[in-house]
DNA sequence: CAAGTATTCAATAGTTTTATTGAATACAAT
DNA sequence: ATTGTATTCAATAAAACTATTGAATACTTG
């Protein structure tokens, strides 16, 4: 193989990964199934695409192998292909929100926002957790949990908050928070327990953001 | 501003940014300014471009703050914007040459076919600077050596590492570098002086990578 | 100022990607 | 077997992307 042959080779190849990656549909796919696998049901419901659309869709990720599907009776479940994967995607969020000026607008008006509504910031968690009586959630998956979360906080991941529903009370405050604004998880379980009737507010951001003031106090 | 809204801002904000990076030519690009500034002509000597194509495909990369460009008489030179990018750049780089099979396989028929199987890691690289008897052999254009290098390093262009054969003794072990797995320049020296009865091997990770580690070091 | 060089712009045709539509499977429950 | 449900397939038109072409700028040098 010729030096500019194998260039074309590689660099063709990893075009193709970036092109699977190049679309909003697909990112808001991998971003929902980051957070644990879901059905084609389960994608089509929390998005707008249509069935057929959000099943191409995932014909495209799996054949450029970034996620994997496992059948079950007659549901298909999609997840993360692996960890790797994984850490390389938050990478990138990571990378697009700090350097690239447009995304960091939008995230940060989408912070006021949530400010303006009624989450709750940082500073009102901590004399909350002081003075009253308030049950902090964190519904991350459980391995999130476990590797590192917010002081106080107990573990409720999503797809444990409706089988676990009848353990809290309604007169407690509930907070929850997940990743950061960015994350979906905090809003569907203010949606789901609101509905239920709870007191539930979110935490304006999330873990990354309390971990970055932890370790500025020292 | 909804939910909904925000999400699609961010989304199609990220399909941007990797929709940048969807393409060969502009991976080639960025590999290529990955090691230091480059004119246009440069990029066009160095690819099969035509001068507006690659002219164009900077634009891109511009638009998407990937590259910056100064301006020198009538030369304008591109660079990566900055540090963060080329750390990006090399997870996707590392993740596509681990876990997409296709690309680990051209990658490793590659390197087989240059018999360049037993080289050196980072790693080894440090132990054996320590012990003082091996010369390590940065075998890129004069031009990326003089931009920067690994500490230690000498500079032997490709093109003329067959006239300078006579400096070096068969006793001394040489380590040859270019810029990664990507680049087949350390490869051929390997090839070169192995023929001629030099106990010489290759890095196995290049400059870029090098350059990574030290960043993290601060 | 004129000529030369490096780069960019603008238009375009060919290619690829995308969402939509309407079937076609595949499997479970009855 | 028949019905119902979840998912995928196949065809297609609209939109986006790409390389090519032939100018147009911008800047330097003489």
């Amino acid at each position: 193989m010729q030096g500019r042959e194998f260039k074309d080779a590689m660099y063709d190849g990893l075009a193709k990964l970036m092109k699977a990656l190049a679309n909003p549909a697909r990112l808001e796919i991998i971003e929902m199934l980051a957070q644990g696998e879901k059905s084609v049901e389960g994608i089509v419901q929390a998005t707008s695409l249509t069935f057929a659309n959000a099943s191409q869709h995932l014909q495209v990720l799996k054949n450029n192998n970034i996620v994997k599907s496992r059948k079950e009776k007659q549901y298909v479940f999609y997840s993360i292909i692996n960890d790797e994967f994984l850490s390389l995607y938050q990478h990138v969020i990571k990378y697009a929100v700090q350097e690239i000026a447009e995304l960091e607008k939008t995230l940060n008006r989408q912070r006021e926002d949530n400010k303006a509504s009624n989450s709750v910031s940082l500073d009102e968690l901590e004399t909350m957790i002081h003075n009253k009586n308030v049950l902090l959630m964190d519904v991350r998956p459980s391995a999130e949990f476990e590797f590192d979360h917010i002081s106080g906080a107990i573990s409720v991941p999503m797809k444990e908050l409706l089988c676990c529903l009848k353990d809290f009370s309604k007169e407690q405050e509930i907070i929850a928070y997940c990743r950061g604004p960015f994350c979906v998880l905090a809003d569907e379980a203010v949606r789901v327990l609101s509905e239920k009737g709870f007191k539930v507010r979110r935490l304006d951001e999330g873990y990354p953001e309390w971990k970055i003031r932890q370790l500025e106090k020292n």
